[in-house]
DNA sequence: TATATTTTGTTGTCGTGACAACATACTTAT
DNA sequence: ATAAGTATGTTGTCACGACAACAAAATATA
């Protein structure tokens, strides 16, 4: 009588799993922004779009909403800044701090970019029906939830 | 009579929730690795289970299994090699191949991160059954087919 | 008020992902 | 058999994630 001896491998690691998965996202997200002619990482992408739906955040909150620190955000501004996408404009209050905003120039880059991502994303979710996406995000939810402060 | 406008938004990207718990995985396992005193990153430790899996493997062949392209699979094992886990053999015909092989540090190393392991697993894994944990990979997979080369 | 702590942002380092360029060597075609 | 094409692996560059150290400024505390 043989003890069920407990293991693991790539294939049954969820984080393997979702590492895999993550890096085909983002990496056909790459393929299709540069397939269009624009330089963009994925990353920058998704601080613009943040931008969009919050401007005026600081750095640190930015980063919050994207899920960058600090560090990460500071350099991806300066990306963005470089480029003319953005603009950084200092609190009148706290001498340390910035307000973020789009640049006409990110605006504009925005709605360039829609249909490709839009395509990206119907792409990605091919299949799917909106309740399985409900249920991925969920999933997904439950996963960072699970992972917080204990 | 409003028209929908389609539109996008952090919250709503699949790839975004993707990068967020990828992130989250990634960044509590090398926590946990770093508390309990290993110098090992969660790419590494990929690449020694993808290695323990099927060992003897090339470099190419190892980064198909554990989704890392050749330039990164020669930095890990790279750094793998330095600390002694692994073990890099000529192969005979080919002169320009190599096999990849686990050195005994690389497995008595895997045995000893498989209770940080296992437990970093419940913990992502907390409230979810047998059931959910399938349906998630099957998610997952399907994404991932839906981005092959179409 | 003076000091200590915290917060905001920057810079530097390392490891990794994406990509280009390259050397070497195997394979296929002519 | 020679040339063309392909495959394996390395190195270098850039961008990004994690981390440490730092400066500057705000806040809390003595």
């Amino acid at each position: 009588m043989r003890q069920k001896i407990e293991t693991f491998s790539l294939d049954e690691s969820l984080g393997f799993w979702l590492y895999r998965s993550h890096i085909h996202v983002s990496a056909a997200l790459r393929q299709a922004f540069q397939d269009a002619g624009y330089d963009l990482t994925p990353e920058q992408w998704a601080v613009l779009l943040g931008l969009r739906e919050e401007e005026g955040l600081n750095q640190s909150q930015l980063g919050e909403k994207t899920s960058k620190d600090r560090h990460n955000i500071t350099r991806i501004l300066k990306q963005l800044d470089k480029r003319g996408y953005i603009k950084k404009l200092h609190d009148k209050k706290d001498k340390r701090a910035f307000h973020v905003y789009l640049a006409p120039a990110g605006h504009s880059l925005l709605k360039e970019l829609k249909p490709i991502v839009l395509k990206h994303r119907d792409r990605v979710c091919n299949g799917f029906s909106k309740d399985d996406l409900l249920k991925i995000r969920n999933y997904l939810g439950h996963i960072i939830i699970n992972l917080r402060r204990s």
